[in-house]
DNA sequence: CCTCAACCTTACCGGTCAGTATAGTTTCAG
DNA sequence: CTGAAACTATACTGACCGGTAAGGTTGAGG
């Protein structure tokens, strides 16, 4: 149901990710939806609202695909380290044009904007995601370990990005293994 | 000599950085540095091409004020510590707007086109650098150690312009202090 | 003093943008 | 059968875009 709101949501969503937000007008959204541009602003208010629709329908997304690929992993390290290839299959997906949240905040300056709130739930929802994960791993600052990951996927999405040909997610899954052990272990010695 | 050219590539740099770039109008660019719309066209044939001066300066002006902190460190491993430092002074000087370099990827997503290749020879200058400390830090493999302590600062870089609230950078430091360590005891044990 | 180049002003071009107005058409449930 | 909702088509507004045309002003060096 509400059928042509998703198709809406899907066509922009390919052409923000293939060609950017500003770049990208709302008729060749329309068009590719099949679908006039009146019809689009029967459903979105404005083009602003419908960009962040389709970061909140990306969210929705990416949460289900967290959900069903961490409900496979025996234990709380193992989930962690789930993130860097549910990371990887998602820049292939797009063949590399990067992190639409990412690049959505670059054309979006200032911090109050709508877009801007939208991409900050998103990666704020993926901070709580690994924070609760480590500390059901029981180390002393999960906070911290969170955040460590969190810079490891969130450079290794933007390294892989930018040059496809090195191996960057097994270096950064390397990485995020010793750093877990290094924070398992400090909880160990406190 | 040549000072309306580098006004205007200052003036471009400061609205690039703080709206965007495809905002941007070249008007904009030229009344804030003083000039004509017409001086402007008589300085760069494009906007592409202006855009594509801007970046090179700036990866001009950050290899200067690479070399000038690194000539302070007494080891390989404390420059390449050293930076962190670098980027979280390049972070906060533009009041956490992210990097340029990032940022204009961004909204080029053609891989050919030449803002694309300018942000690329920016970062593969850092890679080579960071390699190049490596190397001199004995280190097994130099090219992984570095892509480790790139994605450290990619993902830093990116998740400080994103919430600026939490240490990151030391948090980074420390990763990549414990990543140097471990690179180093790979060589010994080789 | 004259020249020439850098700069200026003003106006324009064709194109695209987000968003609106108006009115005709399909669809489907009550 | 009716009537409302959802869609269609087309045309428009006002603004801005990158880029150009034509001609006037300034100022420093030979």
């Amino acid at each position: 149901m509400d059928k042509t709101r998703t198709r809406l949501i899907d066509s922009a969503l390919r052409l923000f990710l293939s060609h950017g937000v500003h770049i990208t007008g709302v008729t060749a959204i329309a068009s590719l939806a099949g679908v006039t541009k009146m019809t689009l602003y029967s459903h979105f208010p404005s083009k602003d609202s419908l960009i962040v629709a389709c970061l909140d329908e990306r969210d929705r997304r990416w949460r289900e695909e967290v959900a069903r690929t961490l409900a496979k992993q025996p234990d709380p390290v193992s989930s962690m380290l789930a993130f860097f290839d549910l990371y990887e299959r998602f820049l292939l997906r797009d063949s590399g044009r990067g992190c639409l949240f990412v690049n959505s905040a670059a054309e979006f300056p200032q911090p109050d904007h709508p877009v801007r709130l939208a991409v900050s739930r998103h990666k704020q929802g993926i901070r709580e995601n690994l924070s609760a994960l480590a500390a059901s791993a029981g180390v002393r600052d999960p906070d911290i370990a969170a955040e460590g990951l969190f810079i490891l996927l969130e450079g290794s999405f933007v390294s892989g990005s930018m040059s496809q040909d090195t191996p960057v997610f097994d270096t950064a899954r390397r990485m995020a293994q010793s750093w877990i052990q290094q924070q398992e272990s400090q909880e160990k010695s406190a």
